[in-house]
DNA sequence: CAAAAACGAGAGCAGTGCTCTTGCTTTCGC
DNA sequence: GCGAAAGCAAGAGCACTGCTCTCGTTTTTG
């Protein structure tokens, strides 16, 4: 694709890597808040005001930054989902639940392993407000590996839909996503779907954030008991 | 309790509120990042360095915030809880989902209504990192009113117990802060409870900081639905 | 080969959190 | 009641930030 043309293309690509590097190791080490433009141009030996003809502005190096963490969670999830459903092959095949555990896990060893850049996408938008429009795709990564994975249950009669009703623009919702996203999904089953991902980022949010010191310890076992609970509500079954 | 000791004290108290109220008002109008203390004290008219005999650093004055918003939304939270278990009375009473849903319903008004707020306390905690022992107590006010409507429910027998068994270190967990509230549930009840607390600011999150853009359009149905489900979760009948 | 575009460095602006010193006022101990 | 002590406000100043503008230099391009 990005053919060689010329020494400064790939001049440019190679100094924007090393300014996301060391802006990574600075937002690893001490978080967005203290992220310094100065300092990232300084560690890297230039000027500051050169800084600018790569990233037009502080947020902008801020939203490269999200949009790599968004791809490295979500990269994490789908091979996590993948190797799971690989792995589960012969007698126990077609275990959803597993995989749906698998991934969940993985998403959370990522956030554990990557603090600061979980609490820059999960936690308060910290630039002026909406994301832009290149961040919602990657953003969707973790949800669509779930996603992925009750189709495939659902495609082998796994899932066990949810028997009671749920509220008409609830369904909407949840159909028009599943359309978007071409998938053959329940409405009911859709829109569960749709609140598990977001409680599951509420007990990661809890966990890393310190929301459960004295509360919980056993954090490990009380996020997979929990993440079992979630699969139940979407309808996977718990295998014996 | 305090009496007024001299006019000193007084303008002391006096002035402490008026640099948080005029700290609040700019975190609701710009958030907290861009919350400056030369700027709250430029509008209440004083040298900068004066407002430091006040509040000795920038954090002190965001952990004073942070305590209010806490209080703030437990009062919230409590008073819903409250006014949802005196309404009930007479023929539909003892309705625990209802009060279950007029809290979690309660806590999602005042964050709507406070997103900066609620942004500070739930989202990426900024300062330095572990919060002050001064937060917690504030902080487990929502829990404590979903823990409360639970407690009653209970009494009155009108809890339905999860079947299925949990992890010991999670019920361990969960039976040492049962007994550290002082309150008289099942361990497994106690961790679903849990759960739930962490799940609800999960779906708040998700829906403030913009996670459902273009995937959810009908919050509110989706949220009291999903509300739903985790009262469900925890053992709350749903009524029909 | 010359014009145009991209680039790096430096100075500078407006703003920040925070400290220190300097006077003034209120409180407190005798 | 008075002098010492403590609390207080203000100003100057330090080190830092994001960002802009200008000015030479280098590379690409027509």
């Amino acid at each position: 694709m990005t053919a060689i043309r010329g020494a400064r293309e790939r001049a440019r690509s190679e100094i924007t890597a090393a300014i996301k590097d060391e802006a990574r190791r600075q937002l690893a080490a001490e978080g967005a808040a203290k992220l310094s433009l100065r300092a990232v141009a300084r560690e890297l030996g230039m000027a500051s005001s050169a800084l600018y003809r790569y990233f037009p502005s502080r947020d902008d190096l801020l939203t490269a930054l999200i949009v790599d963490a968004y791809n490295a969670v979500g990269e994490a999830a789908e091979a996590a989902g993948d190797t799971a459903r690989d792995t589960a092959r012969g007698p126990s095949a077609g275990r959803p639940l597993a995989r749906w555990s698998a991934i969940c896990a993985a998403v959370r060893d990522w956030a554990l392993a990557h603090p600061h850049e979980y609490a820059l996408i999960y936690g308060s938008p910290v630039p002026g407000y909406h994301a832009p429009r290149s961040t919602t795709e990657p953003a969707a990564r973790v949800g669509l590996a779930l996603i992925g994975v009750v189709r495939d249950a659902h495609a082998a009669g796994a899932l066990k839909e949810p028997a009671e009703p749920l509220p008409d623009p609830v369904v909407g919702d949840a159909l028009a996503l599943a359309a978007e996203l071409g998938v053959e999904l329940p409405g009911a089953v859709m829109a569960r779907l749709i609140g598990a991902w977001a409680q599951l980022f509420g007990l990661l949010s809890f966990e890393l954030f310190g929301q459960f010191n004295g509360v919980v310890e056993a954090r490990t076992e009380f996020f997979e008991q929990s993440v079992r609970q979630l699969a139940r509500g979407v309808g996977l079954t718990t295998p014996r």
